[in-house]
DNA sequence: TTAATACACTACAATGTGTAGTGTATTATG
DNA sequence: CATAATACACTACACATTGTAGTGTATTAA
């Protein structure tokens, strides 16, 4: 999966994606569809050619994001990631790059942050704190 | 600030500009500096063009990231930010963005990769549990 | 047998970044 | 003073990414 990018003047998947892209995307999450499919679902929100649709399926195949199954004469695409295997995997690897890359900072812009989390996370952390104390001690 | 990306397959500057950006930046945190005088700096590393180095110049100029100050025959650049700043301000907004958009996600990823920090982190964040659980109550 | 369809291949535009040529104005030096 | 060196502007091109779409080919259906 070859997404190293955080856009954090986006939203959602705009964040990783293009837009056109993320909306493809969106579609294959549902379920597993053709191009002609996938393009024709588009085209109801806003006219789109079917090979601008197949160019940007095929790149997304391409960076590893989707998966083409050849089914006789149409091809189904679906993505290779669950939508929250793809959430959890990319919040994961932003979340240990900050960490790495900011250390302390970041613990302490997240708990500027934290100031509207609410009382089962704050629960957790401490748990996890008392945790992390034993463990050192 | 027009700054929006981190990318998380680089590392350092390189994680919000091209290679050729953060070198200038980096030498110019250092000290304010002539386009001639970054470009000496760069070509003791590796033969780099004057106009190149002035072109990206300028171009972080445009971004809002560096700051000219014509001084009669030159002009002599500095980032309008300290690295410290830059860091802060770049570090917040992302960690801002990450939580809005993957919530509880972060913070359990976070505690994950918290394995490895430090007491003092661990003891601070301890006080802002206690600090926020008592404004809650 | 012809027409429709799915897909491949190719190409172009816009943007970001690195690269660098040429032109112009100012300063320094013989 | 005249010429050369210098600083900077303007312009252009390459490559990557993303959106866009034309043309060509092979297969299926009417």
């Amino acid at each position: 999966m070859d997404i190293n990018n955080f856009k954090y003047d986006e939203v959602g998947l705009n964040r990783f994606f293009g837009p056109l892209e993320a909306k493809i995307l969106e579609i294959l999450w549902e379920n597993e569809r053709s191009i002609k499919e996938v393009q024709q679902r588009l085209d109801q929100d806003k006219p789109i050619n079917f090979n601008t649709v197949m160019t940007v399926m095929n790149r997304l195949v391409g960076k590893g994001v989707l998966k083409k199954r050849i089914q006789g004469r149409v091809s189904l695409f679906h993505p290779v990631q669950s939508k929250e295997d793809f959430i959890k995997e990319q919040s994961k690897k932003i979340t240990e790059n900050l960490l790495d890359e900011f250390g302390g900072v970041v613990i302490n812009h997240m708990l500027d942050a934290m100031e509207e989390v609410d009382q089962t996370l704050l629960d957790k952390l401490e748990q996890k704190i008392k945790q992390l104390k034993g463990d050192k001690s």
